[in-house]
This record gives structure tokens, C-alpha cells and sequence, in this order.
DNA sequence: TAATTATATTGCAATATTACGATAAATATT
DNA sequence: AATATTTATCGTAATATTGCAATATAATTA
């Protein structure tokens, strides 16, 4: 086992779940506030802002932009991320969802 | 390796993503959707919602649990799950902040 | 074109997660 | 007390994640 069962759940469980877990884990979520707090989209540094080493840094890049959280484009020599606010935006309606249907207890 | 480091991040930063990470599975996304679909709290039969095993899903209940994404109460010989909107808000709060402090792309 | 700079990929070791059968623990009921 | 019901825990196997050194790739610059 090991293996999530992810044919047994719907399209959207599976959606959600996967942006939730990209955000589930603190670099990740420290690229994500590092990227907001600058108010720009950052190239290069982000190595620099986060006590890992680069090839993990890189990891945690690519599992946010294969969450969709994030976007890179080159730009010469370096990339430049920036945060994706459609998909934290479906993550903060379905979440705001869940607590409107909220009625008991 | 492999463990995750923790200590090098803030304790906001390991929160948020321990909450996150506890709604990045599938069956504990469904689990939160049922106990809410419901409208009430839940006695038993969540493992007959599911197509997991009752060991699987009574470790996945334990991880909502720790998270503090749900309550749990003795009732009889069944145990009463209910969402916990505390924490759901608090995650629902962070992602707005996030949305709000976006300026530039 | 060679050197430089920035990021990605590979390979690997350590640890974590997922899932379930078997079994234990707790509470009700007979 | 014995049985039934419900949930938790243990043990274990399969897979995933985390992290980094080494290396590769891509684009710029000298």
C-alpha cells in the first residue's frame, strides 16, 4: 500500500486535496508568503530567502507550480515565480463554502 | 533524509501548513464534506461513506483530529465526530490574507 | 567559444504516509 | 458475566516525500 486511492474519490475531492497538500508543508507555504510579501513576481533569491538547499528549493517550486499555486516564466538567465491567485482563490471558496454550510454545534 | 525541518520555519508557518496538509487527502476531504453535508454530528457509519477499510479511515479521522480540523465525543459505544469551524477559519482567514495581499501580476 | 550564472534533474538515503488484516479496548445489551 | 457493537491500535507492506550532493541544462557575458 502507500499508494492514495485517488479513483475512489471525485474529480474536486481530488482537486482540493492536491492544492491543500502542496500548501502542506512550511517551505512551501514560506515561498508563497515570500513571493506575496515582495508584491512582485521574483527571480532568483528564493534560495537565498529559505534555509534548504537549491535542488530542494527547486523541488518545492515545482510541486507549487504543478498545484497550479504558482507560475514561471524565464526571464534571461533566471526564473521568474509569481503566485497564482486563481487557484488560491478556488481553495479560499470551497474552504468559505464549508463554513457556510456550517449549522450545527 | 526525508523528515521534514520544521524548526527552521516559524510556528504560523508549520500551523497553516499542518492544517493544510491534514485536508491534503482525498478521503479526509470527503470525511470533512460528509460530517458538514449532514448538518449535524456524526455517530458512526463515516466508514460506511467510504470506500477505505475502518482501520484506514479511523487513521485518517485521527489525523483531522490532531490537526484540529474536527472534534470527537464519546457517545455510547459510538464516537461523535463534528467539524471544528475554528480551525477551518483560521486556515480560511490565512488564504484570504494571501488573496488580499496579492498586488502585482 | 569559453566561462559564468541560475535553475532543473538525477540518484540516493532517511523518513513519512497510506492502507489493511488482525487484534485490542470500550461500552451496551442480553 | 457473556455477547455484540463500535472504534482504536498494532504490525506490516507498498509507496511517497524530503533533502542534498553531484551533475546537467539553459541563457547570458566576456
Amino acid at each position: 500500500m502507500g499508494a492514495t486511492k485517488t479513483d475512489h474519490f471525485s474529480v474536486q475531492q481530488n482537486q482540493i486535496a492536491s492544492i491543500a497538500k502542496a500548501l502542506g508543508h512550511p517551505a512551501r507555504i514560506a515561498i508563497m508568503e515570500y513571493l506575496i510579501k515582495t508584491d512582485a513576481c521574483i527571480c532568483g533569491d528564493i534560495v537565498n530567502e529559505l534555509p534548504l538547499s537549491q535542488p530542494t528549493v527547486s523541488q518545492h517550486l515545482k510541486e507549487l507550480k504543478s498545484a497550479g499555486l504558482i507560475n514561471g516564466s524565464v526571464e534571461g538567465t533566471a526564473i521568474c515565480y509569481c503566485i497564482n491567485t486563481e487557484t488560491i482563490s478556488q481553495l479560499s471558496k470551497y474552504i468559505l463554502a464549508m463554513l457556510e454550510s456550517k449549522k450545527c454545534c
